[in-house]
DNA sequence: CAAAGGCGTTGATAAATATCAACGCTTTTT
DNA sequence: AAAAAGCGTTGATATTTATCAACGCCTTTG
């Protein structure tokens, strides 16, 4: 199961783990399994770990007055799942994140996290890679959240991550692009002619 | 000018710099003045630098077909205004950088940034940090852009950037927001009663 | 196997927001 | 000092998107 994650971190850094930073991660990432609709994190508990997904999906969400619940997120295999703010702060989140399918993950906590990184440089480096790109695609996304219609919206989500699209029902993307499953139905239609 | 910088740096890290670090930053960083309305980014160029604003205002947006501007950021003193995923990837950027007012920045290139890294722990700690906080920053917008109504955008963004309310006209704030001026100059009013 | 629930679709209608045009008031430019 | 440009506002109207209700088709569950 850990091997998943160390193809992982090789895929992301310049020369591969020795066996000893192996066996380090091994020891310090737990296995976890959750049943599909089983919660990762609850809104008002603070976020302990963070989960390497090995196989299975999940989504990150907030639920508002109505009930209406709003995707932050969706996660599937070789993400990373987790409140980072709240993590980082210890502040009860504001966010749900549930399994959507059957899912394995691997978890650690950001203590164990942060002494990892210190024992192994190659990880801070793929934290950092990590980061990176996160911290483009949320760019990406809240620029064309802002700039674009719905319609433009679903054609670029759909275009940059097909495997969501396939992974998850419409009504999650939908609230996914914060659109209502309605809207993004008719979107497709129209789109189709 | 430099000084500005300095405690910045000061103000997000556990020990204080030591003078030989400052002697360093204070050589990598080039002082750039920028007037009013002058870019320091424009759409299609590849973002070289990255620049720590002492003194002014600045934004970054994108201009859509109509020609419409999208304001992405804004910026004012003590802010790192830059393109970051045309910085690392070496990208045309998508993105235009303008001085708002007139202001005062402190450059310095990627490449530059990484070497001054190495040669200033403090200085990595710091970018954590602020990575960090920017992290948190832009899921907070995010989840707001979109669960929220434009009106409890608004209120929620008064509420925690009153700055920028004071420093940027209402029609940029309303772009921020993702709203045309008409809108929010009706919201405006409505919150008033 | 029957019932229930999840999912996507459609129609009718309402609400939110955008668009277009015009105006008054400042500030900036010439 | 005059002209131009920037800014916020308002009104009339159009467009986009949400809401509510209903239906058919699956899939899951008891």
């Amino acid at each position: 199961m850990h091997k998943n994650l160390f193809a992982y971190i090789n895929r992301h850094i310049s020369s591969p783990l020795t066996s000893e930073a192996e066996a380090l991660i091994e020891s310090a990432f737990q296995p976890k399994k959750l049943r599909k609709k089983q919660y990762f994190l609850q809104e008002g508990n603070v976020c302990k770990y963070v989960g390497f997904i090995v196989k299975g999906s999940m989504r990150q969400y907030t639920v508002d007055e109505k009930g209406v619940e709003h995707m932050v997120h969706l996660y599937i295999e070789n993400y990373w799942a987790g409140d980072r703010e709240s993590s980082i702060m210890l502040t009860p989140s504001v966010y749900n994140i549930d399994a959507w399918e059957d899912t394995e993950l691997l978890i650690i906590t950001r203590a164990e996290m942060l002494e990892l990184i210190e024992k192994i440089p190659a990880l801070a480096e793929m934290i950092r890679l990590m980061d990176e790109r996160n911290a483009i695609a949320n760019q990406r996304r809240l620029s064309s959240t802002i700039s674009n219609s719905a319609e433009k919206r679903y054609e670029e989500f759909a275009d940059n991550h097909p495997q969501f699209i396939q992974r998850f029902p419409q009504h999650i993307i939908a609230s996914y692009l914060g659109i209502t499953k309605e809207t993004l139905s008719r979107i497709k239609k129209q789109g189709m002619k």
